[in-house]
DNA sequence: TGCGATATGAAGATGATCTTTATATCATGT
DNA sequence: ACATGATATAAAGATCATCTTCATATCGCA
């Protein structure tokens, strides 16, 4: 598998939820739970690097919000955008194809 | 990610070789690269440790081929078409929980 | 008799993810 | 006032899958 897939997935379930609005680290984590009915999560070890890791890249900005509570909101920039367009395409193709070979094997 | 997908999927793609019918860790990486069309290959380096692990919890078996050639043929054993089963319909329950979150992002 | 393809495996390196630890604020109950 | 649990971030260390490389060996072809 030359991308790995779930290195991958994992920026793209970031950078899908940062799509709808701007959000911070605890929130995009509870956010991706919720809204892929339990199937993804993050451990917090590995949903910061994550952000760590796009924010350095330039495909989400992060700010330090006011407001006492030390936390960091992170909104998706013009970059990340098209790289989500990209991925979630890529990531799809990926998929189809795995369904087929697949596909024979289970039921439904 | 409770389960670690790429390692499932790559589990997942030598039981559904298998499934077609017995063959050796050579065919087998042929074998998923062509029904892919590329989207997923193997490593000899990963392979290898995926059917010795697979082998050792008896979801395929292995026999040393007779013939001069140094070859191990695999099959497909019944806890492993239970697996494959299992594991290829939750795959396409995860992904389908993934889509619906990337699903906005991408044209068509 | 080289060379490339076929064929497998072990060892070491890389790196993504997970667990743990640390820190700090806020809301709620008592 | 104080404890507790939820919110919030991050670094450090451990684990483990995968990749790269090294090693071995046969086969077909030129």
């Amino acid at each position: 598998m030359q991308v790995r897939l779930s290195k991958r997935i994992n920026e793209l379930l970031v950078l899908a939820v940062l799509e709808r609005g701007p959000a911070h680290g605890y929130q995009i984590a509870l956010s991706v739970e919720e809204r892929t009915g339990g199937a993804f999560s993050f451990q917090h070890g590995t949903l910061y690097p994550i952000l760590h890791r796009l924010e350095a890249e330039d495909r989400v900005r992060g700010e330090w919000g006011g407001g006492g509570r030390r936390r960091k909101t992170y909104e998706i920039t013009d970059a990340g955008r098209a790289d989500l367009a990209a991925g979630a395409e890529e990531l799809e193709r990926q998929f189809r194809a795995l369904m087929r070979l697949l596909g024979g094997a289970h039921a439904a």
